[in-house]
DNA sequence: GATATGACGTCAT
DNA sequence: CATGACGCCATAT
């Protein structure tokens, strides 16, 4: 079933650790669906109870509109996140979801 | 099934 | 850096 898509994206983002963030293209990637990106935006507020927050756009840009994306600022930032400018500190914050996937206890 | 929409991404200007 | 255009794909109507 479909669903199964947003389980996967749901899933990449809540490995996503406190203090880092990852891209919608990452994320869609890292869950298997290149390109997906939108997707992984609509999983975020078709669901609850994720980490949105460490989700933002290309280059750590926070594409949020209005409060949200100030709310979204503010939680990363409390969360020990640093910006730069209108984005995140990539070079410090991103978070590598690419290598190793669920591949069974080992 | 067709059209519009969206918390996207990349490239061209 | 700002805008516009195109590609991408699941939902909503």
């Amino acid at each position: 079933m479909k669903q199964n898509m947003f389980q996967r994206i749901l899933r990449q983002v809540r490995r996503i650790p406190r203090g880092k963030v990852a891209t919608y293209g990452d994320v869609a990637y890292a869950a298997g669906f290149p390109g997906a990106a939108r997707q992984v935006a609509w999983a975020l507020h078709s669901s609850s109870g994720l980490p949105w927050q460490r989700v933002v756009g290309a280059g750590g840009r926070i594409l949020l509109t209005g409060e949200a994306g100030l709310e979204q600022r503010l939680r990363l930032e409390n969360e020990g996140v640093s910006f730069v400018g209108l984005r995140v500190n990539m070079k410090e914050h991103h978070f590598s979801l690419f290598g190793r996937r669920r591949k069974r206890t080992r």
